[in-house]
RNA sequence: GGGGGCGUAGCGAAGAUGGUUAUCGCGCCGGCCUGUCAAGCCGGAGACCGCGGGUUCAAUCCCCGUCGCUCCCGCCA
């Protein structure tokens, strides 16, 4: 019998498609048995069309509609014909029509589910990620991968019309072992010799500029062999772009302008530009984190001096040795019971704070917890916290990044419990002026914060040596509720300035010359003075979407332990692979 | 490497201070049904209560260990 091929989707039919004849392809979403009777919900990625098998339909109609099942891809002929005007479904987009089945054809039968093919899905992720193909049946799975297609879309249109040319870079790459760890693809022919698969196209992005392509982008792939996350796997797309000539201005417009573009055509959402610039020291100040929540205030206040002054020992102690007081204002909670505010401490010590003190502010003023060591000082710390009646007062006290980071995971726990904010706000912020080096305890040497490719800011760079945890780099992220979602800077051009650095991070000349010579090389030819962003995609599409994991918007995920539940990989491989690799297995995995 | 949570039928959940036959919804199988759209009604099958050990007359429940998944700290230039 010849397949019926199909005329129209089960998305566009309606009243204007009435009395013709049509073929629609698609998955048994639905069947309702009446007996004498039967509709099919025909569902395909355009939408879902009701069958209908009337009772004069012929008996070998009848007998094949009855052997149908959940997700039998089959094709169906019939005429579009309305429902009877009480029958109309409005919440269906093709509510008002349904098909009247002459014949139907099983293209293919489906064996039991291991779970519905659900708007929302129930299931397990580990079984939705084992039955991906299953999963991304749902309208919901097919929603996110559709915003995603589009985001790119959007991507591409907006930046090639700016002038930006698509350009790719290898994924077979040199091994840099700065920053995350790589992943290796080891060389047949050349035993002992490996390839990495690329963290970023970071050097060749900017080997193409040397080249003189002027703006670049990429929508490429990248690779980290860390541990993954809710917003992190081992392997990830980046929305990679470099530009010659510009300052990081010129590279906040392009993102602004694209990001405009993308929520304008995707989700209908205009976009303020530009975004608010909070330093990264305001950003750890204020809201205890690089990359804040802006959809709701909550700022962390510092109260070293006004507390030092009680007679709480623990605060003076620590503003003796150089630490803060912080405090954090939770807006009328002060009913918040002891467990309550345990809990809250609980967050507070998994970034290490030692405890977290507190202070109920009341019409009489200052009550419970640490207020007795501060009677003659309740005003002062009123007026200084703003504080009103029905308010609780939150306090850590220890090193200025520890008392921050601790309480800007208690204001993210604050917010939501008390839902401060719109689920559905987008609240961009760039944060800038990032320091460049950070000094890493267990290497004892300074590390770049970002990349040792990174320009100081100008006013730093004749005294680079003398101090460098207090030299700002030419850094920027892009940060939206609360999400790290692009992350660049302006590089350096200048191969005697990109000494300098590697002196500071203690890299000598032969060591950088052995990793990137090509890249020193290459600036020795007339480098243009260039700079970069790159966007994640899983995470934008991931905040467009409401999701909160980017799995939601990937197609074959793997799972937070690196895994593939559904082709089971990473696989152990055979013999004769691992000998024309030259490798030997000397531990297996347990 | 570390901490929290979860693990009961194909799926999602409930369960008891330790006590006969482990409950519910969806799905599956069979039947009925001419307008449903999460169709409905009747009947049925399906669970070594993650795995191993311990305590006990008795463990799905308590204890110890282990495995799996997940969230987080570390890590992620």
């Amino acid at each position: 019998m010849e397949r019926m091929k199909r005329t129209a989707t089960c998305g566009e039919l309606n009243r204007n498609h009435l009395a013709e004849k049509v073929t629609i392809n698609g998955w048994v979403h639905r069947h309702r048995d009446h007996g004498n009777i039967k509709f099919i919900n025909l569902r395909d990625r355009y939408g879902i069309t009701q069958v209908v098998i009337d009772a004069d339909a012929t008996p070998v109609l009848k007998n094949t509609a009855s052997e149908l099942k959940f997700e039998y891809c089959i094709a169906v002929q019939g005429e579009v014909r309305s429902r009877p005007d009480n029958m109309v479904n409005p919440s269906m987009q093709t509510g008002e029509i349904e098909v009247k089945a002459e014949k139907i054809q099983i293209l293919s039968t489906c064996a039991a589910l291991p779970f519905m093919i659900d708007e929302r899905t129930e299931a397990r992720e580990d079984l939705r990620l084992q039955y991906r193909y299953l999963d991304l049946r749902s309208f919901s799975m097919q929603k996110n991968i559709r915003l995603r297609h589009e985001v790119a879309l959007g991507v591409r249109e907006y930046l090639i019309g700016r002038g930006f040319m698509e350009i790719e870079t290898p994924t077979l790459i040199r091994s840099t072992p700065e920053g995350a760890r790589d992943f290796l693809v080891p060389s047949r022919l050349y035993s002992g010799k490996f390839y990495a698969l690329p963290q970023s196209p970071q050097l060749y992005k900017q080997l193409l500029m040397v080249s003189g392509f002027d703006k670049y982008f990429q929508i490429a792939h990248c690779f980290r062999d860390e541990d993954a996350r809710g917003d992190r796997q081992i392997e990830h797309t980046q929305i990679d772009l470099e530009m010659s000539f510009v300052s990081k201005e010129d590279i906040f417009e392009v993102i602004e302008g694209m990001l405009q573009h993308i929520f304008r055509k995707t989700l209908n959402k205009e976009l303020k530009v530009p975004f608010p610039r909070l330093s990264y020291d305001q950003a750890m100040d204020r809201y205890g984190s690089d990359k804040p929540d802006l959809r709701f205030d909550l700022e962390i206040k510092e109260l070293s001096s006004l507390l030092a002054q009680g007679d709480f020992q623990l605060f003076k102690d620590v503003v003796a040795a150089g630490g803060v007081v912080k405090a954090l204002l939770a807006p009328g909670c002060s009913g918040l019971s002891r467990k309550e505010i345990s809990r809250l401490e609980e967050t507070a010590k998994i970034f290490k704070a030692k405890g977290l003190a507190w202070m109920k502010v009341t019409e009489g003023g200052l009550e419970g917890g640490i207020s007795r060591f501060y009677g003659d000082l309740s005003e002062a710390i009123i007026t200084e916290t703003g504080a009103a009646a029905g308010d609780l007062l939150l306090f850590v006290g220890d090193t200025r990044k520890t008392a921050c980071t601790s309480l800007g995971a208690v204001r993210n726990e604050l917010a939501a419990k008390l839902k401060l904010y719109d689920e559905k706000d987008f609240n961009f912020a760039w944060i800038i002026d990032f320091p460049l080096f950070e000094w890493s305890e267990e290497e004892k040497r300074w590390e770049p914060t970002h990349h040792m490719f990174s320009m100081p800011q100008e006013q730093c760079l004749d005294t680079l040596e003398e101090d460098p945890g207090r030299v700002k780099g030419d850094l920027y992220d892009l940060v939206c509720n609360g999400v790290e979602l692009a992350s660049g800077s302006i590089r350096i051009h200048d191969p005697e300035l990109q000494k300098r650095i590697f002196n500071i991070i203690g890299l000598s000349l032969e060591e950088a010359g052995r990793r990137f010579g090509f890249l020193l090389e290459a600036f020795k030819h007339g480098p243009p003075p260039h700079g970069g962003i790159a966007p994640g995609l899983d995470r934008l599409v991931m905040l467009m979407a409401g999701e909160s994991t980017i799995r939601e918007v990937i197609t074959f995920p793997k799972n937070t332990l690196g895994l593939s539940p559904m082709d089971d990989c990473p696989s152990s491989v055979g013999r004769e692979q691992l000998e024309e690799l030259h490798l030997k297995i000397t531990k297996s995995a347990p």
